[in-house]
DNA sequence: TCTAATTTGTGCGTATGTATG
DNA sequence: GCATACATACGCACAAATTAG
């Protein structure tokens, strides 16, 4: 250990006593010494031993101001020779790591809206995981600690548990998660989320005038995909309550469709298909057959008279993401749900 | 000591203050040079105490260098006399910055056919610059150096030519355009571009028969915006080759919808208002009037008895797009254009 | 053949950041 | 707050191989 004669110890005032704990006092210390111009860019600071030993605190204190500096951006770190000021820009600058799991219409607009409010705040910086683990692994591993906040879409394929556990390991003060809450990510974190299981069931129950021509539900749903389970639990919960069979057709296949059934879609590509059936066996639709799609756009209004639709707004929960993070918020709002009705039911 | 006025000392770039390790920055220096065909099989490179002094580093972090080439298989060595490039063939690490002009269902195609062929091979970094060449240069600024190939889909609002100039400043051997071929970037670097004059031309040609029944041809074409000129261009020949009056519609607004009249639009969001105007006036699609739609998705098979379309192929793009980064070609490619003839014209 | 200089290769020690109990 | 383990970076010393004179 060599003594590099910093003047910059002076500038470190401690008080034991204080209420805000030691590592913060240090790290508002070394802030306020580069804000008085004490300290300009690429000046090195002690090592964490050596303040450790002139400050006469234990080196996990120092350890810990310095870990905070640095991914607040103002210190970048060198192992093996050491800490320097990497920035003197103390307002913080937003950083944002946007991990999506997929790309789609509706994520389209979910970025949009995000970026057109941070718009010149923040850098963002996009990834994309494809329902995948071990991609969205690396990701994270490759990225972790660069950015101050981590807004997160969590949909996988498999290995959801050990995905959760590893969103669960980020500092909840920079997790933001989108689209889906689940469960086993505790602690205190923003979240702007759907409710899959109550939406689909109070959209059904606002449908229930449409509804009364059918007797039965059928709904589209892929398997071994990452589509949430809850909008089966929530149409299951809603066909018992009101005593409609229920159904979930994975392929469509060769079946036929059937007469006085509501069909669910998920997908669009299941959409197409169900419609296409339809047509060749001369159904009508909106009075033999009922025709439910997720997710609303714009071309759905002029497909046979319209299709009905249950959606979640997207640029709803793009501009609301962007409004916690713009005001350090870790609350968790769920998303609005709409029911858009028109011919096909 | 003796000066091997190697110009290999330039090849190698180092960074006091990046995150990788010295040792590596090296190592990676020295495979690049290999890779860029800077250093040939059996040539010479300075030795340890060489590099160290004109590097101004540890003897022992260029040691640290030599031996991992080593055992990676680029470098032999003998003592006594010195280091000598062993193979050059180094199993590159493919690290790809894509930056895209904006989210769409089709770069959504174009991102998944991408991904899906590089897969493990390659780590894909994803960028968004929203049209905007502000964004676009602080995004590129950023990345620039850290990659191994550079994609970029190149449309913007305004300000075409800084950004093309930015484009030309790339290594052209890491570069690949996609969708557009813009003629302000020179040299040889690899594209897979769509020739929108021509395509929309060819596509027109193939769909004269059905054309007879109309006399005009209107384009919807929104102003201020990415989409590019040469669709402009191509129906302006077209017509004129074939006797069509040509028209361009900023906004369709309050206008009347024409019988007798082609409507080609070019966002969906037009497509909609028009089937919407055209409905309203109980016109009959594909007999008074004709709608042509740009870029296939299959919902619009199922919109009026189908849409006709003109579409790029943006799976075999990006497929492409990936094949030429893995065989490292630079060559340019045409992608397939295909009209899809529907009961709308 | 001998010698001096250079180079690879190895070992040891110190200081530093990073991560984990 | 303490202890421990690990990777990085720098510096010094020394043996063995090679080369030049």
């Amino acid at each position: 250990m060599q003594d590099s004669g910093n003047s910059i110890l002076q500038c470190i005032h401690m008080d034991d006593y204080s209420a805000n704990p030691k590592y913060l006092q240090v790290a508002d210390s070394i802030k306020q010494a580069v804000l008085d111009g004490h300290l300009k860019i690429n000046d090195t600071i002690p090592s964490i031993n050596e303040l450790s030993f002139e400050l006469a605190v234990s080196r996990d204190t120092i350890e810990k101001s310095y870990r905070k500096l640095k991914s607040d951006g103002v210190l970048g770190s060198v192992p093996g020779k050491g800490f320097f000021i990497k920035s003197i820009d103390i307002e913080k600058q937003l950083k944002i790591f946007l991990l999506f799991n997929k790309l789609s219409e509706h994520k389209k607009i979910i970025y949009d809206a995000f970026a057109g409010i941070l718009g010149d705040k923040a850098s963002i910086d996009f990834y994309i995981y494809n329902n995948d683990f071990s991609i969205f692994k690396k990701l994270l591993a490759r990225h972790v600690g660069a950015y101050s906040h981590y807004v997160i879409i969590p949909h996988f394929i498999e290995g959801h548990e050990h995905a959760y556990q590893l969103i669960d390991s980020l500092p909840k003060e920079k997790l933001l998660l989108l689209d889906k809450l689940p469960p086993e990510v505790t602690g205190e974190y923003a979240a702007v989320y759907e409710n899959f299981e109550k939406n689909i069931y109070e959209a059904m129950e606002q449908a229930l005038p449409q509804l009364s021509k059918y007797h039965s539900i059928k709904l589209i749903f892929p398997q071994h995909t990452y589509y949430p389970e809850e909008i089966i639990q929530g149409l299951k919960r809603f066909c018992h309550q009101y005593a409609f069979n229920f159904t979930v057709i994975h392929e469509l296949g060769d079946s036929e469709i059937e007469k006085g059934s509501v069909y669910i879609s998920v997908m669009e590509r299941d959409l197409v298909i169900l419609i296409e059936k339809i047509l060749e066996q001369r159904l009508q639709v909106g009075k033999e057959v009922g025709v439910i799609s997720y997710n609303e756009i714009p071309l759905k209004k002029i497909i046979l008279n319209g299709i009905t639709t249950v959606s979640t707004n997207f640029q709803w929960m793009g501009q609301q993401a962007a409004h916690l993070i713009l005001t350090n918020s870790r609350t968790r709002v769920e998303v609005p749900f709409h029911l858009t009705l028109r011919d096909s039911l």
